[in-house]
DNA sequence: AAAAACTATGTGCTGAAATATATCAAAACA
DNA sequence: TGTTTTGATATATTTCAGCACATAGTTTTT
């Protein structure tokens, strides 16, 4: 596969780096914790890798982020409750910014 | 690995699963529009494999489905949205389910 | 400026995903 | 009933994720 897909990988996975930033974890950290060695982080991170889904997944987890299909139609109510209650980026002062050090309570 | 993961796959791709079957079409249908060989289509269906990222977002794709990532203290709210107006399960009338056969417009 | 922490990148290896193709059993339907 | 459609499986091959390990390059800290 020549990736028409690529962009869309790397959507997913700037989740990924943002959710890592937002708990303030280093990719050493990230490794740690889940298991997944920091060259294969820096290298999902970059998009240089279509990742399998159990990594996805193993990361998610230790992030506190869920992986979730919705129908094409939803998305936009979905990101409305997500940006709004919660704030994905790295924005200014958000509460899901402030709150970042939250653990896992799985 | 030997997938601690397993059923968090299989939550995944059983939404492929459902989205196939609320579009009416057949794995080799989809196979078709996906360019995903049938074969796959069904191993992944099975959780037979720990597929990849950009061979779930090709099939979530045309399905009209999106993968997206979640902090978990949302994952209740978004649920509801999309359980609520949409009905992912093969369940009886629901909207979602009436309305099957739109077509994608990417 | 030097040290320390962090991220990116290189190499080599193994195992499994992904592909192509064919076929079988079971539904669906004519 | 026989015929088509559908989903599951088998085999063989190729490709690449994932790993370990090392190290280079960058940013942050002191």
């Amino acid at each position: 596969m020549v990736y028409p897909n690529k962009y869309r990988i790397e959507h997913i996975t700037d989740r990924i780096k943002d959710a890592r930033r937002r708990k303030g974890l280093s990719q050493r950290e990230l490794s740690e914790r889940s298991g997944v060695p920091q060259s294969h982080i820096s290298r999902i991170e970059n998009g240089a890798v279509d990742l399998r889904l159990s990594s996805l997944i193993e990361l998610a987890r230790t992030l506190d982020v869920e992986l979730l299909m919705v129908p094409r139609k939803a998305v936009p109510a979905v990101r409305s409750i997500v940006d709004g209650r919660f704030r994905s980026e790295g924005e200014s002062g958000a509460s899901w910014a402030l709150d970042q050090n939250e653990e896992s309570d799985d």
